[in-house]
DNA sequence: ACCTGAACACCGTTCAAGT
DNA sequence: ACCTGAACACCGTTCAAGT
């Protein structure tokens, strides 16, 4: 039914091969009736499987079968879009019960678990999560439930902003660091890394016994799950730690 | 003298308006022999002035009064120009002199802070930094200062290696994360952070207070001196409490 | 309401050629 | 050694028009 209307589209790859190259491929997705729910969830599978450079206005437009321009009818721009994901990305944070008697920086520490929980399967972009804490919904609510706990703890209505406000891009930081390249077909899986740690280990150890020493976690530490939980710690007595001062 | 190299560069833009728009334009920059660093400094003076997204190929080009295609001589491509950007940032960071007696926590806390020096005058590139300090030469000599002072307060190797990591990308994040927009001519300045403030304000008063009551501080505090110290507290101080787990 | 067609300004990059 | 000329594939975006 819905076919009917790119049917110009699809005849048009049997001929014509000077513009080709931007024509929808009906063989990538099945056509649905566009939606900024369904461009934004494309936009994710592209920016996990290939990056965030990856994700294109004409490369999106292309796997739902349709001009660039249709876009534009869903979002203002493509920086519309990348609030849209970002949004999209805040909105699966599932924030505990409020609370439930415990400590406040045992609360703090599981609402930056959960927002870590929501944002690391998408390393590549959640950098875009920054500018719409204070924009999305859910992304209000954590902030809430951040500053409320920092209140508690004794901070002023100014130093919860400061410390909040890093605490939340910290967190962003700890999954946005994830430097693993993207799959490419030219060299196999790892051998980057492999490259990398054996620069490191090559350094004079007069000079760099430390690095030498810490070279094969240095390379792979923000994949592992000790990197995360580690360095949440830190934040959290962080917090504690200039808390009474 | 080295006029004379593009005498029919500057001809040119008295005739053939076709493609004048990459034209070298003479006035903006006294022509010099090109080199890394010249090319280097114009892109950090571009990305301050402008954001990263205005440093492209084209526009250094013309802003040195050469063709784009100049600069594939300098450098391989756009993205070892990017790295070239992110090793001179790194080589400004002033390192106190070592082991002067003093905790390991005062020693640290020195280290981060002469890094947050050297790249908060350039929030727009300062992220570029995070691939080049196991990379470039002043970065592996901070990392092994901060490496070597974590395993003084007690940290493995690979503990060392991945609250070391995670301490040099927050110190990043505190400087990239500023989120004022570079100078635009069709709206006077301050508008936005007032705008946004005005939004945080007229959120309802039961179900964000905290929120309200720090809103003025929220967006403001990244450009404010307060917030860079604080936060390099807390991080010091994370680390001094997870070192006695 | 939702999408197409054609065009425009601007990217990075390659490759052969000039001096 | 250092730079130009011409071309190519690919961007985001506008604007008028179609259904």
């Amino acid at each position: 039914m819905t076919d009917v209307i790119h049917l110009a589209a699809t005849g048009g790859r049997t001929g014509c091969t000077s513009y080709s190259w931007w024509m929808p491929k009906r063989s990538d997705t099945t056509r649905t009736r566009l939606s900024r729910e369904s461009i934004v969830a494309s936009a994710i599978d592209l920016a996990d499987a290939e990056g965030l450079e990856a994700v294109t206005i004409r490369r999106l437009a292309q796997q739902h079968g349709v001009t660039p321009m249709a876009m534009y009818w869903h979002f203002n721009d493509k920086d519309s879009l990348l609030d849209g994901l970002a949004e999209h990305l805040i909105a699966g944070v599932e924030l505990p019960e409020p609370g439930d008697g415990a400590a406040w920086d045992v609360q703090l520490r599981l609402i930056l678990e959960r927002f870590l929980e929501a944002i690391r399967p998408h390393p590549a972009i959640a950098a875009l999560a920054m500018r719409q804490i204070l924009a999305a919904e859910s992304g209000l609510q954590m902030a809430e439930r951040v500053l409320g706990l920092l209140r508690q703890a004794g901070f002023s209505a100014v130093k919860a902003a400061e410390v909040g406000t890093f605490l939340m891009c910290a967190v962003i930081t700890l999954v946005a660091s994830d430097p693993s390249p993207f799959p490419r077909a030219d060299d196999e899986p790892g051998q980057a890394v492999r490259d990398k740690r054996a620069r490191l280990e090559a350094l004079s150890p007069e000079r760099y016994p430390n690095v030498i020493a810490s070279a094969p976690a240095l390379v792979t530490c923000r994949e592992q799950d000790g990197y995360f939980g580690l360095n949440l710690d830190l934040l959290v007595q962080g917090v504690r730690g200039i808390s009474r001062d």
